[in-house]
DNA sequence: AACAGTTTATACCGAACGGTCAATACAATG
DNA sequence: CATTGTATTGACCGTTCGGTATAAACTGTT
C-alpha cells in the first residue's frame, strides 16, 4: 500500500476558512490559498477537488465549529434572557477583536449569495434558520418562565434579532466602532425587556 | 469646434451604476460595462478615466438621486412618525420588486469596505451618517410632537432601524421573502411605536 | 478643402485568474 | 530490492482581467 497524506488537512482547511472568510468566494484566489494552507497548487486540487468544493468544505466547517457550537453553549446555560444577552454581547466583542474585520463567514455568503449555487446557499439559509430558532425558542422559554414579556410575538421579533446581528456584524467590517455596535446591541437586548 | 459627445453620458452612468450595483465593483467586469453602456471601451476610459474614477461616479449618482431624494420625499410629509414607517414598507416593496436581487447599492459597497479606498468609504459612511439622522430627527420630533414615546432614546434607536434597515437589505438578496422582510420591517416600526 | 476634436473599432499589453498534467518523491507491500 | 500507487511539485494551459495604443470614420468649424 502506498504513501500516507503529508500535511495536515485539518489545519489546511482552517487556513484557508480564513481566507474565504475575509475575502469572499470571489476575491479570495488561489494563490492567496496556497499561500495561506502551505500546501502545494497540486496537492490542494487532489486533496478538495478545487476553489468551490473547498469553499463548501470550509463553510461546513465553520458553520459545525462556530455556530453550532456557539449556539449549544449558549442554549446550555438555560437562561434563554441571558443566553441572547450574551449572544449579542459576544458578537460585539469578536467584531471588535477582530482587527482584520472578517465579520462572519455566515452573513458575509449571504451578501454573496449571487454568486453561489444551490447548495452553498443553503448551508447559509439553514445556519440563518438555526439561529433564528434559536431566538425563537429563547423567547418562547423565557416567556414560560416569566422573564421575558408575553406581549413579545416569538417568531417576528427572532427575525427582528437576527437582522441586528447580521447588521452589527457587517456595519463591523466597515464605518461602525465599538460605542455603535453596542447601542445596537443594547437594543436588541431591549428588544427582549 | 469638433464634434460633440455622441453618447449619454448620464444614460451610460444610470448603465454602469446598475452593473457595479448588482455586481460589486470587484466582480464587475470592464467587459460587461462595455456592453451595457453600449460605449466603447476606448471612449469610456476616455469619458470616465477608468473602472474606478467611474465606480465612484456612479456611488455618487446612486447617492444623490435615490438615497437623498428619498429622504427629503419622506422628511417632506412632516410626519415622522409615517415618514419612518413608509421607509420601511417602501425598502421592503422595492426589494420584493427588484427581481435581479441587487439590493441597496450603499449597503452592498458596505459589505465591500475592505477593497475600497477612503474616497469610497468616506461616500457610504456619510450616507449612512445620514440615514441614521434622518431617523434621530424623526423620533426626536415626533417626541416633541407626542407621536412616539418619550421613553425612546433617540440616537441609539436610530441606530438599530438603520440595522433593521440594512439586514432587510441585505436578506432579501439572500433568501429571505417577503412575509420574512416584512415581518423584520413590522418591528421596526413597533421600535417607535 | 483643410483642419480639429471625438467616437469607433480593434489589436495589443503584462498580469492574474482557475485549472491541468507529467515527472518526481515517497512509504508500504511483495 | 523491486513494485505499486498515491502525494507532491512546478511548469504549463487557455482565458480573462484592467488598461493602452493606433488608425480610421465622422462632424462641425475655419
Amino acid at each position: 500500500m502506498p504513501w500516507e497524506k503529508s500535511f495536515d488537512e485539518e489545519l489546511a482547511l482552517e487556513k484557508a476558512m480564513e481566507v474565504f472568510w475575509s475575502r469572499g468566494f470571489d476575491s479570495a484566489s488561489i494563490a492567496e490559498l496556497i499561500a495561506q494552507t502551505g500546501i502545494n497548487r497540486g496537492s490542494l486540487y487532489n486533496a478538495f477537488g478545487g476553489k468551490q468544493p473547498l469553499f463548501v468544505r470550509t463553510l461546513l466547517k465553520y458553520d459545525r465549529e462556530r455556530r453550532k457550537t456557539l449556539l449549544a453553549e449558549l442554549e446550555a446555560l438555560d437562561d434563554p434572557r441571558r443566553a441572547i444577552c450574551e449572544f449579542f454581547d459576544k458578537i460585539v466583542s469578536s467584531t471588535v477583536a477582530d482587527t482584520d474585520r472578517k465579520g462572519c463567514f455566515l452573513f458575509n455568503t449571504v451578501s454573496e449569495s449571487g454568486v453561489h449555487d444551490a447548495e452553498v446557499n443553503e448551508i447559509v439559509a439553514n445556519g440563518l434558520r438555526e439561529l433564528e430558532g434559536f431566538f425563537r425558542r429563547s423567547i418562547e422559554v423565557g416567556q414560560a418562565r416569566g422573564d421575558i414579556r408575553k406581549d413579545i410575538d416569538p417568531a417576528p421579533r427572532a427575525s427582528a434579532l437576527l437582522a441586528l446581528a447580521l447588521a452589527i456584524r457587517v456595519l463591523g467590517r466597515g464605518p461602525y466602532a465599538e460605542t455603535a455596535l453596542r447601542a445596537i446591541a443594547d437594543e436588541a437586548s431591549n428588544l427582549i425587556a
